[in-house]
DNA sequence: TGGTATT
């Protein structure tokens, strides 16, 4: 018990769940100005049970603790007082933890100070608020999409404030100061956030939104992590981080990241210091850490032929009839996880072009047989000539919507209602580069728009595309391939 | 004929 509580006055409460808030070892025994050491108990002031720990924000770099007593004295007894420090550097970070003996003298202080003074030299008023670590912040956050751009905050708050006391509501707005058409809303409690969200969410579409309100707890910071790894990664042009979450692939894509992450943070620190790859390299092994702790990976089963691969649900991996052949790209080089190739491949959940029939025993090919026999025997020649031309590496699995340039941009009409974002990407792989691949589902029904996007890297693939695959055929239907409309394209009226 | 956005 002593030492829980000598642990608590020391500023390191659990407040993993906002980094910038993060208390480090470091900042252990930086308490000037207040009177009890810590690692002894007896010396520690009594402090309610239900204090609450404050962040304090806007603080001028050259305050220290002491600097600081005076002004928050004036709302009640200190237990604590941590200026945050750089966990390497010592460097004032700028801001504060703040613990009053009584609940009271926070809420006070708060309401004193939050936003309505601006220290010297600081040129946004301070910050008064409860720590994140106080309330685990994210499960009282909603993330709100699908809003119009047009409201407000305060149009915001009056959709949200039936539910409960509203902290904080905070539209996100590019560099432009344009709403993104989404926003944050938070809570006092759980309870109301979550009432919220039974209320609202799906309840209305505003106009000019393309589908109904979304209403859902905001994403943890692990969430945001691994949403920003994504992001850049698509930048990057690399493989798909979605891959290690959703399928098998996982454990090679891992490993890769991790080598990846190696090769950039040497590059870093052999003196090439560009922040762009020490970024990353950060970024990556951060992500790498993350799926080893399993925190966003699919648990990885090796799978083995004749199951279902994870990650392939009920749109798996339509057949048609293989341009590349059993030597061909297979998405996962042959050393993979010590997996044969053939394995590979088939955990990979993007299938190959089969090179023969499918067998009954193989469900995945079953359940797209009725695919693989619309595509006939009427293949494009195409397909056999630039089968050879293959790398052994795995391929990139575009994720973003990327346009390549003018060009390079096709769009394909017709498709097997079965066709995914995988599948279109597979059928026009054998003609160049395929940066993005993108199939149009109808959000309602979740069902393929049976038309999408596929774009090259340069326009003489998007041709030899247009050449071999416009017009042919599958199953009653035949594929509509032509460059996509520039977005600036005049419609006709 | 590229949508849904996470401080």
């Amino acid at each position: 018990m002593y030492i829980k509580m000598a642990t608590l006055a020391n500023g390191q409460a659990d407040n993993s769940s906002l980094s910038s808030n993060h208390t480090s070892p470091s900042t252990n025994g930086h308490m000037n100005g207040l009177n009890h050491s810590p690692g002894n108990p007896s010396t520690i002031p009594m402090k309610d049970h239900d204090a609450i720990k404050l962040f304090i924000g806007q603080i001028p770099r050259n305050l220290d603790e002491k600097d600081l007593k005076p002004l928050f004295e004036e709302f009640g007894k200190i237990y604590e007082l941590t200026v945050l420090k750089d966990r390497f550097t010592g460097m004032h970070k700028g801001c504060a933890f703040l613990t009053y003996c009584e609940r009271e003298s926070a809420l006070k202080a708060q309401s004193a100070l939050h936003e309505q003074k601006t220290l010297p030299g600081m040129n946004r008023p301070i910050q008064v608020k409860p720590a994140d670590s106080e309330s685990r912040g994210e499960d009282r956050k909603l993330f709100v999409g699908m809003l119009n751009k047009q409201q407000s905050e305060d149009d915001v708050r009056r959709l949200f404030e039936a539910f409960g006391n509203i902290e904080e509501c905070t539209i996100l707005r590019g560099p432009d100061g344009n709403s993104k058409g989404c926003a944050f809303v938070k809570y006092s409690s759980h309870a109301e956030a979550q009432a919220a969200i039974n209320a609202l969410h799906g309840s209305q579409t505003m106009p000019g939104a393309s589908s109904s309100l979304v209403v859902k707890f905001a994403d943890t910071d692990k969430e945001r992590t691994m949403r920003r790894m994504q992001q850049m990664a698509g930048q990057m042009g690399m493989f798909n981080p979605m891959a290690i979450q959703f399928g098998a692939y996982g454990a090679y894509a891992q490993a890769l990241m991790q080598q990846q992450a190696a090769i950039m943070a040497s590059v870093a620190q052999g003196g090439y210091l560009n922040p762009m790859a020490a970024f990353a390299a950060a970024q990556m092994q951060q992500m790498a850490a993350l799926n080893m702790n399993g925190l966003a990976a699919t648990p990885m089963t090796p799978t083995s032929g004749g199951s279902t691969p994870p990650g392939i649900t009920a749109s798996a991996v339509p057949s048609i009839p293989s341009p590349i052949g059993v030597n061909g790209f297979t998405g996962l080089p042959p050393q993979a996880n010590g997996q044969p190739a053939a394995e590979a491949v088939f955990a990979n959940g993007i299938h190959p072009y089969p090179a023969q029939s499918p067998t009954a025993a193989d469900p995945l090919q079953q359940a797209y047989a009725g695919v693989q026999q619309y595509a006939g025997p009427a293949y494009p020649a195409a397909y056999g000539q630039i089968s050879q031309a293959f790398p052994q590496p795995p391929p990139m699995i575009p994720q973003q919507q990327r346009e390549g340039p003018e060009g390079c941009n096709l769009f394909i009409y017709h498709l097997p209602q079965e066709f995914g974002d995988a599948e279109l990407m597979q059928m026009f792989l054998p003609f160049g580069n395929v940066i993005s691949s993108k199939v149009f589902v109808d959000r309602a029904t979740n069902q393929s728009k049976c038309f999408g996007f596929v774009s090259f890297d340069n326009p003489a693939s998007a041709q030899a595309a247009i050449q071999a695959m416009n017009g042919f055929q599958i199953g009653m239907k035949r594929l509509k391939v032509q460059l996509k409309r520039p977005k600036d394209a005049n419609r006709p009226y």
